[in-house]
DNA sequence: TCTGACAGTTGCATTATGCAACACAAAACG
DNA sequence: CGTTTTGTGTTGCATAATGCAACTGTCAGA
């Protein structure tokens, strides 16, 4: 914990993640991708976590549920999101969120999108080197503490 | 390029680092670390390289030149930043920033917040495993294409 | 010296966000 | 069964970050 060299390899990862996340929304913001960088998010979320509930989206993001309910509320207009009736587990309220034939569709064209751009940064990466990247991020996110 | 597995790999880097990017942005936002998520950033940027300029800041992290310049005037307000006469190299023009006494020792105290916050994430990674995170997350930075 | 290209600034608009107050529904409790 | 409590979602208001466009100033080269 106190060593010296430990600490730099910290360092390096912070610096190193701060400029991914910094380009990273950047980018998003100038393609006109399918899907905001936010939007994106969310629809991805759902997709991964059906029946999810807005509150469930806002303590995963760290986000207001504010803020979450507008940005659904978007994308409900859009025709992405269906929010269901009830959510379905015992002891859960709220409305269960699914994503419509539309959202499904949108999103994996948003994915075709930001995938080949990536692609590009990954040129030259072996696939073994790819996915070390992706399990160490994948650990790295797992241990989310906040 | 039609590979399915690198297809999958790279998927699911991206959506890692969109996870690793929204919670870095709102965790940033919420902790009162000494520098704000972009304030860092920009403080960083200038600190790894003395005498840039506003325009090299805005093209390295993709922002409107407005923008950088807001940000840099409340750096400056806060007695962080310093704008030198003259840009130093030929054919440069604009002005050179630099950090002061101050600028520096408020980046420190941010990295030293933020490296504790990340320290208990990589709880239980070896060192080489750390190092190797930050060099893939490095290779990965240096790759930037746009 | 004049002109064009570049750096920086500012006005205006938009988006994402938070906080606080509210409305509503479900659960818990008597 | 009625009341209270708790959790979910929404909305009004404010703020921060950002982009675009127009403007100013300055430096370089013809």
């Amino acid at each position: 914990m106190t060593d010296q060299r430990g600490q730099q390899g910290i360092d390096t990862v912070y610096s190193e993640l701060e400029t991914v996340s910094r380009r990273a929304v950047a980018r998003a913001r100038h393609k006109s991708a399918p899907l905001s960088f936010v939007e994106h998010s969310l629809v991805t979320f759902i997709a991964a976590n059906p029946g999810c509930r807005a509150t469930d989206i806002a303590a995963d993001f760290g986000l207001n549920r504010s803020t979450v309910s507008r940005q659904l509320g978007g994308l409900v207009e859009l025709g992405l999101v269906e929010p269901g009736a009830a959510a379905g587990g015992e002891g859960r309220r709220g409305q269960a969120l699914a994503l419509t034939d539309r959202g499904r569709d949108l999103l994996a064209r948003s994915v075709d999108a930001n995938r080949s751009a990536l692609a590009d940064r990954l040129a030259g990466w072996t696939a073994a080197e790819v996915d070390a990247l992706a399990a160490a991020l994948h650990r790295l996110n797992s241990a989310f503490v906040d």
